[in-house]
DNA sequence: ACTCCAGTGTGAGCAGTGTAAACACAGGGG
DNA sequence: CCCCTGTGTTTACACTGCTCACACTGGAGT
């Protein structure tokens, strides 16, 4: 059965629906079953015949964005991962923080503490690692061509994710607002991973 | 009046050390005003009195985790900021780490999403701003060693905040836990710094 | 000395939350 | 035909943050 497995359970589909619309505009606290319920047309408890809990259909809803946010690192590098360039490695940090910066709801929900532990939460695991491992990739590729010393790619990747990730953080919680001459995040970051990539260098 | 400022209102102190103890073990999500309360002997209501808001009092614990925090990095420097070298600058860089995994939940306090905008708790902010002056200033004190490039020193500084950073929310989220080879997080993180020295060499 | 009144405490109550339990009702397989 | 599974509902419980009206207390001002 590969047809019945995609489609048919509309409503699962209208609650994560209306979590998303919720999560996107009002904040990741302002998303509750209930608001999800009255969104989709249901009865208050309704939406637990489709998810055990809360937090099982919020990592529903952070799996996907992991989908969406691998989707916009591939789409940063247009020849494929395989072809991989340091600009398009530097574009691809780019297209990272911009996806923080464009779904901060949604990269809350992914990294954010709202989930405590992604491990419970086999569809969430893997679509992280999913997306880890585009950066991964990228680096085994880069590291062929010499562009990128040589050594564990995994640890590698965990270095430059990060960056990534602390910077996109702390750009989100405003704690960069005080640094002077902070122009826009774009040429700033790109200034960042400057120094990375001189730490990367072979 | 500079001893009045300091002892005085106990009730405040004690809804506080509630607050902490209840934050400390149970989570960020299981400190509720209701249950400081109760532990602080008080009704349901009185926390209000001290407090404009819960989330005003969670900054105030906030800006104490940062005080923590800071201290923290100090201490890892016994010679002083002044007389900062890049040994102790990595040491620090591991104090940063350190304080994130021996408080997870302080840390998710002063970094996670739970309070939205620091600049709205002027205690908070300026707590934050402190604890980033010590790095800045341990920046400072090696460009002009020249053991470390020169440039705009807080670009540098939060360049080394988001490695830091981003680090240890990874590693609070178990986000490493599939990096083979992963032993213990400081080994780890020392082979991360030293990426990240190679970009600020001079 | 008397009167305020700000500060601190209380309780009741509101709107909202996640979750559990009991019930209803469809449809399909034995 | 029966029953069982999946999906929906209503009701209920124990919470939450927060507001309001009230009570007391101790000190400042007159």
């Amino acid at each position: 059965m590969t047809i019945a497995d995609t489609g048919q359970d509309s409503t699962r589909e209208r609650c994560l629906e209306q979590a998303f619309a919720l999560l996107r505009d009002g904040g990741g606290e302002a998303v509750s079953l209930r608001a999800v319920a009255r969104g989709a047309k249901l009865s208050a408890t309704a939406p637990y015949r489709h998810f055990p809990s809360k937090e099982a259909m919020l990592a529903v809803l952070a799996a996907r964005g992991f989908g969406l946010f691998e989707q916009q690192l591939r789409a940063a590098v247009p020849q494929g991962v395989h072809l991989m360039t340091m600009p398009s490695f530097v574009d691809m940090g780019v297209a990272y923080v911009r996806f923080s910066q464009a779904q901060p709801e949604y990269y809350r929900l992914m990294f954010g503490g709202l989930i405590p532990d992604h491990t419970q939460h086999p569809e969430l695991d893997q679509a992280g690692a999913s997306a880890f491992s585009v950066l991964l990739q990228a680096i085994e590729v880069l590291q062929r061509m010499e562009q990128i010393r040589p050594g564990n790619p995994r640890q590698l990747a965990a270095h430059v994710w990060s960056v990534c990730h602390g910077f996109s953080s702390l750009l989100m919680a405003r704690k960069f607002s005080r640094v002077e001459g902070f122009g826009d995040w774009e040429q700033e970051f790109r200034a960042h991973q400057g120094l990375l990539m001189q730490g990367l260098a072979p």
